[in-house]
DNA sequence: CTTTTATAATTTGCACACAAATTATATAGA
DNA sequence: TCTATATAATTTGTGTGCAAATTATAAAAG
């Protein structure tokens, strides 16, 4: 057994190549893909906490703080009062964002749709099943 | 579809988890998991130029100069020069590396062993396969 | 009402990851 | 030989990723 063939190495190696191979797709918006996909978790769900969002995504809270703040810096979402708690912030879409929607939501479908068409239908739940005993 | 459907989010998102799970048995040695992949592929590839290191583990030049000078300042590595050209330094492994190789194979196989035991024989065929059409 | 405890976010510090630029050396071509 | 090109590693700059500490506020306990 050497590391090559340890699940662990072989994910995180996947995770990086992958990653490589939309990097430039994603930049068309001067996004990371950390960026990318924290922004469509702010599509689907509008409103929520930065701890909220941080559960959704399966990151640290602080790594979610970074990734707002850049966000915000770069105009595409906005930390907004939440009447009754003044601890928090609830994150939104700037217009700047709403503007953008559908032409993420074709990026996105085209990348996924890169990976997806390499499976039959069956493979792709087999797929889902065995990964999801790695949780 | 849904970001958390789309492949690349899962595999980031999975490799982050499984490596949050190991990092308090490779802690052991004050190593985090990349310093231990790199440890292990000096292992077994001993003599190697950094540029070789990173083609084996599939990461940029620059990170495994990063790693190696981590690895070297405490004590795990040693860069030796190469008779023939003084452009390169390959990387050796120190006598503290090597006295511990057997307590690194230990863990190494107990972290593995622990994903493995998830899964068949034919599961774990299953999933190397499907995993081969992301490359 | 005041003190304690819990919660939410942020800050800090360190280690990856990676592109672009830089430095040093080797090799090929004029 | 001299110059141009290629190669190897490193440096630089930015963005994650995450643990630990900090700040601010809320809620519970007394």
């Amino acid at each position: 057994m050497t590391f090559e063939n340890c699940i662990c190495f072989q994910l995180g190696r996947l995770s990086r190549k992958i990653t490589r191979e939309y990097r430039d797709k994603i930049s068309e918006f001067n996004l990371t893909h950390s960026q990318f996909f924290m922004l469509m978790a702010v599509f689907q769900f509008q409103g929520l906490l930065p701890s909220q969002l941080a559960e959704k995504t399966d990151s640290d809270r602080s790594t979610v703080t970074g990734l707002i703040d850049r966000l915000e810096r770069d105009g595409w979402v906005e930390r907004k009062p939440v009447l009754g708690d003044r601890r928090t912030l609830s994150i939104h879409l700037s217009s700047k964002a709403k503007e953008n929607q559908e032409k993420f939501m074709d990026i996105f479908h085209e990348i996924n749709g890169d990976f997806l068409n390499r499976f039959t239908k069956e493979e792709w739940k087999q797929l889902q099943g065995l990964l999801g005993k790695l949780e």
